[in-house]
RNA sequence: GCGCUCUUAGCUCAGCUGGAUAGAGCAACGGUUUUCUAAACCGUAGGUCGAAGGUUCGAAUCCUUCAGAGCGCGCCA
């Protein structure tokens, strides 16, 4: 039911009829014709720019090929009330009353009212998250989680497989410093040994001392005497303790991953080994130089012969190392052979969400992923931008070395998960995004979720006051139903829904629905309100019963306000 | 030096893959509750869309240049 595409292709056809009939000429492309959405100003309800885009090939001013269209396409539809034709050249609509009538009792049987299902159903899988498993997620963490999460809710709701992805990596130095730190403490509560203050690597963390505590209490039989010969029985279980925390935060922010890729399994599998041998084979990979990068500090650069990867064959500003000096493989490495088995598991889509501070990081695994599938944009990065916080009116820097982090569990349990999805979901995600702690905090009641939440309280309140659920069947034999002018426009509105999913999954832009939530609960409150001063807006009748148009009214915006936060993750009260 | 992202009202941001006279919220000021939830509503005020060129019938949106902010630039992940 999305009346903008509807109107589309009818447009589209009539002119390609009309183009046979050598009543008009097309130009080569006729992309860019839209029907869209008019200004609030114009008072109608769909508007298009076809006779301008076809103004040029017909040598001819838009308004009078507007004039020739209006009846070529409009002639036989009993929809329209009225056809205006406003400079520079627009068509506007005006559609029949009886139409949003008809809209109405269309979308009612509908169960994912905005979902669009003319594409073909394709296999996706979507990396989100993928800290490093060294402890629990933070704030910074958090944008990219629900970005990454949303989308895939967007997706399915499109009748698309997802397959929700996190790549742990387990692997690599910092795993190192991760387990010496856990064995540290676990000395520390054993033998009283000090824990070193002044070594950058080790992560000062409390919740160090928790991993630590628990590994003692959970493994009587282990003999902590001899650091390298614990190493790697303690490292898996550091590893297993940190995982348990980021799968608690995860749940807590209302996130599920269908699963979790190791990178350990992924080099002791020889995937790497398998992975460079291919592009070898392709010459994708040389031994060469990396040069420096210019104005920076490069006293300690020493210019060496390394393996790399040929990513500037695809556009980006330096080949890439994919061995260390010590002849283990870089990240890189690891997640490139981490990319062909996503690859070997016959995905048509590939989308990873990634932070602000790995941008740099995007142009060489679309190379790498280009390189292998041989198909150009079969990966898609998304880029959540930083999340500023801000506390008491002051910007607040997080510390790796104080170990003086946000944690998600921190903001959950001040701020709430429905809102921090909400706000964190309410900005592009390529804009840097102000949070403010104290005023999330102090000011919940200005907070937008709560707003669009009230709006489908209110709903839920009148249902409740005579006695009806919300989810019971409406049933609409009676089809002489007259709506007013205010409710025509909240019509209007939810019409324009398919359009807002629409244009999120396919830029896949999630900040488009709570944006659209917000104004869809405000013109509902709007006309609330109007409830007071005249009696014919109100829902209830005096003998408590309820008309079938306020009823199916009321369930239309209901079911448009849970569809939404449906799939942004948000509850949806009936109470508040 | 190079790359990516951002710059729209005092503040925080929308602006629908180029459309008509650029929109919200907050803050400010003035109103609305005997009536279905006032966590709401109505009104007033607030703009050279960072700057300059270009493409186009038409630019906040696309291109170029410049300025400012953020992130990043081998053996961290």
């Amino acid at each position: 039911m999305n009346i903008f595409e509807e109107y589309l292709n009818k447009i589209l056809n009539k002119i390609k009829l009309a183009s046979e009939e050598k009543l008009i000429l097309l130009p080569e492309s006729l992309s860019g014709i839209n029907v869209d959405i008019p200004p609030k100003k114009f008072k109608c309800d769909l508007s298009t720019n076809v006779a301008m885009v076809l103004s040029k090939t017909n040598n001819e001013p838009p308004i009078k090929i507007a004039e020739k269209l209006k009846d070529i396409i409009f002639k036989d539809d009993n929809n329209i009330e009225k056809i205006e034709i406003a400079n520079p050249g627009f068509i506007n609509i005006i559609l029949k009353k009886e139409f949003w009538t008809s809209f109405l009792l269309n979308i009612n049987n509908l169960n994912n009212f905005g979902a669009s299902l003319n594409g073909s159903k394709k296999k996706h899988l979507i990396e989100f998250v993928s800290a490093n498993p060294t402890g629990p997620l933070h704030v910074g963490h958090c944008r990219g989680a629900i970005l990454g999460d949303v989308i895939s809710n967007l997706l399915k709701f499109n009748n698309q497989e997802v397959v929700k992805e996190y790549y742990v990596n387990d692997h690599g130095n910092q795993i190192l410093h991760f387990t010496r730190s856990v064995y540290l403490r676990i000395k520390e509560k054993l033998d009283n040994q000090t824990f070193p203050q002044n070594e950058d690597d080790l992560y000062p963390g409390e919740y160090i001392k928790d991993i630590a505590q628990h590994i003692i209490d959970n493994n009587k039989d282990l003999q902590f005497d001899d650091y390298e010969k614990i190493k790697l029985t303690l490292t898996k279980l550091a590893i297993t303790e940190s995982l348990k925390l980021i799968k608690t935060n995860l749940n807590n922010l209302g996130i599920i991953h269908d699963n979790f890729a190791s990178e350990t399994e992924i080099v002791e599998n020889k995937e790497v080994d398998k992975v460079i041998d291919k592009l070898k084979k392709d010459k994708f990979v040389y031994i060469g130089k990396i040069k420096a990068p210019e104005g920076e500090d490069t006293t300690n650069w020493v210019e060496r012969d390394q393996l790399l990867f040929r990513s500037t064959d695809f556009g980006d500003d330096k080949d890439r190392a994919l061995k260390k000096s010590d002849n283990t493989w870089t990240y890189f490495a690891g997640d490139v052979a981490y990319h062909n088995t996503k690859l070997n598991r016959n995905f048509d889509k590939l989308i990873n969400i990634l932070g602000a501070d790995h941008a740099g990081y995007i142009k060489r695994i679309t190379s790498v992923v280009e390189a292998l599938s041989g198909e150009k944009n079969k990966l898609i990065c998304k880029v959540s931008q930083l999340v500023k916080l801000i506390k008491d009116g002051k910007p607040f820097k997080m510390s790796k070395r104080k170990g003086d982090y946000i944690t998600v569990e921190d903001l959950i349990s001040e701020v709430g998960k429905d809102a921090t999805r909400f706000i964190m979901l309410s900005r592009s995600n390529d804009a840097e995004l102000d949070f403010d702690f104290t005023k999330v905090k102090e000011k919940s009641k200005d907070n937008p979720l709560y707003y669009v939440q009230y709006c489908y309280a209110r709903i839920s309140s009148v249902f409740r006051n005579i006695n009806k659920n919300i989810d019971d069947k409406i049933d609409n034999e009676n089809k002489n139903m007259q709506f007013n002018n205010e409710e025509i426009e909240i019509f209007k509105k939810i019409s324009e829904w398919p359009k807002c999913v629409e244009i999120s999954t396919k830029k896949l832009e999630p900040h488009r629905i709570p944006v659209y939530l917000y104004e869809l609960s405000s013109q509902f409150h709007s006309y609330w309100n109007m409830g007071k001063d005249d009696v014919e807006k109100r829902f209830i009748n005096d003998d408590k019963t309820i008309n079938i148009e306020k009823l199916i009214f009321l369930k239309s915006i209901a079911k448009t306000i849970k569809t939404g936060m449906d799939i942004i993750g948000v509850d949806t009260p009936e109470k508040m």
